[in-house]
DNA sequence: TATGAATGAGCCTTCATTCAT
DNA sequence: AATGAATGAAGGCTCATTCAT
């Protein structure tokens, strides 16, 4: 490799840039989509040039792959899925701590703020991307639920209610970002949701669940 | 000059090539997007003319603005929101047929079967058009499931819990259809759901938010 | 010909048509030029079909010539080279005639106020149009001037100066029109010109060029 | 890639594309007007790219602009207003040397011939870009005009007759040039006119001026 | 006869990508 | 290694004109 001059500690030149585009395009992507965000705007914002974005990544999809890997585990980093509850605790405890994590990533609203809108639109536009993702992060978080579930309804992890009462769960967490469009047009007062907003919405839903859950368990 | 068959009676030449082209472009929207959408395909699939679009609509985004009616008028007009379920009927029955008559809209494989991914879209990415949608269908539809979960709660139309518990209800309907790229990689035998599993899913949803609502009733 | 009915007299439907197109036409034209005027605006004007101008003239540069004809001969009947000065008149009143009437046609407000604006464009861009109108229209006006001129200057016509006078006359006459644009952002209380306003003007003109001629003549 | 042969020195790649560019379109547009123009051919003229306009100048008017900026800047720095005749001159001279560098300018032969027409165009359909050559150039060039004629009116500046007088010189400038098309249709030994043409037409623009101002002036 | 739905060429502009430096 | 000028394909849209009725 070839000597530098003027080297960052820990990170070289090119890193740097990289991560500049990563951070420029997540947020570029996140607010018009793959599609409308142009190369051009994200080397703008990352104070890069031109023919930065195919020098470093090949094309416009590679960035955007790299995006999403980037923004997937800069969340999980900053909000783990129990927080700070252990495995030892009560199913309600951690079914709450669960909750609130997921509603945490989702509208964190740091420099990775953009991490729930790109996941939004990867449902609906699926990429390349989301086959990894999908194994690497949602799978085991899926599993961490369904435990939870399972405790609480008293059953084996393959009993049909698991899975369908787990994503009663989880599309109750999506909803509010995942229609965020239609919510903030038909009910203003919500359209920003500050820290105690994201708790009292964990307090609903897992109340909510863990309500229909019992019920369900004592139908037996 | 151009031949057409199967002109449906009523509907003179400029209606057919009107509908041909709402039709080509719900598909094409529904598969790529507004902005990847193409005037050229659009017209391709229609068998019109590449300037048919701007002649019969003015522009690509108002031919939008029609599909997405068009998509919702249809939908409805096929699945009306309480069914055969009239209005004296009780809360849960009215509540199961408008959780069912939800699910089966969205999972319509019929000709309009893009109408799901249409509003999907527009709630990632909106556009001008999401507004008069919210108007005409969406507030008038919350207000019916609003309706339905007071009386449940036996509590007035404007209590905060109504709003919530009414969200944890729709939250878990579009969740089969938002989230389906995930769904069907993570279990690909949910992949097509056919009338019974339609069914079922309603049954689920419709218990465990009829649990959830009753529990939170009684907690007053 | 076919019997028709509802003709009003004197013109029959097909006439009026083709009239309430020339002077929509001549409107459009005259506002935005030859190639920016679209035949779909000049038929919503001229209160006609789109295929009313290929119909009833061909094409769109048939009827810019039509209308050019049909500006020239309104404007002269409605503004005779003399008004009413007489060939007896002494040549002085005469120019001032001449001078007068060719501002009325220029500034006319009237239905054919795009006369003079026509005729400037024109002469920027000529089209084959002009080669007739100057030879039915300008090249005899022309000669009448120089008879006024030559007369003033007391030597034949064909004597170089009585061109150049005369031109020096038209000239100004011209230029009020030709440069409007400039001097309505110059002077804006020059904007419009009412019929004291014409007066004045063919007053300096008349003036300033008879001290120029008699001056020219002296030197002999 | 493209080589280019005789580059300027100190000026680089871009510049020549942009002059290149500049100098084409002034071609063209002089030709056919700015809406006839089309970049394609611009493009084609200039030896650059379909996308080089866009590229250098943001769209099309704003190359429109530049163009007229050009086309401005150079004529006036071929032929200044007064040549080489100092201030000091008396009035008469100065008058003669303005008239005679405006037809020099209009009638310049030279790679921006297209100055003329263009000025002319601009005053028939005016652009945005009118109103800032006015202020730029037309407006310094008239003061000085004025100047000339309120000194040999032996009048204040503000004084109406000044504004007249000076419309009347100008007017026979730019006729010549304005009225071209007609012009050489009628007296086609007119139609090319070389360096004496053009100053012997500058003699007759001030004597006949000259003796209007001072028989004006007189009359007092 | 007179209409207006339909046509297709061509417009300006945008964009990701390339390539000589 | 890193740049940015230049590329050309493709986008939405406009328009005069046509043709079956």
């Amino acid at each position: 490799m070839k000597t530098r001059i003027n080297i960052p500690e820990g990170e070289d030149n090119q890193a740097v840039t990289r991560r500049q585009l990563i951070e420029a395009a997540g947020a570029v992507f996140a607010e018009v989509g793959f599609r409308s965000a142009t190369v051009r705007e994200i080397c703008r914002r990352g104070e890069a040039n031109i023919a930065a974005v195919n020098y470093h990544f090949g094309d416009k999809e590679t960035l955007y792959l790299e995006v999403l890997r980037y923004a997937n585990a800069r969340a999980l980093e900053k909000y783990p899925p129990f927080l700070n509850v252990g495995p030892e605790a009560p199913a309600e405890k951690r079914l709450r701590a669960y909750v609130l994590s997921f509603l945490l990533r989702i509208f964190d609203q740091g420099p990775t703020s953009w991490y729930g809108k790109l996941m939004s639109r990867e449902m609906i536009e699926p990429t390349a991307a989301l086959e990894s993702i999908i194994e690497e992060k949602i799978r085991p978080m899926s599993k961490d639920l369904w435990t939870i579930v399972a405790e609480l309804l008293d059953c084996p992890l393959n009993d049909g209610r698991v899975r369908q009462c787990s994503f009663s769960v989880v599309s109750q967490c999506v909803f509010y970002h995942h229609c965020r469009p239609v919510m903030t047009r038909m009910h203003p007062e919500l359209a920003s949701l500050d820290a105690a907003g994201i708790e009292s919405l964990a307090d609903h839903i897992t109340r909510f669940s863990l309500a229909a859950i019992k019920a369900i368990a004592a139908r037996k």
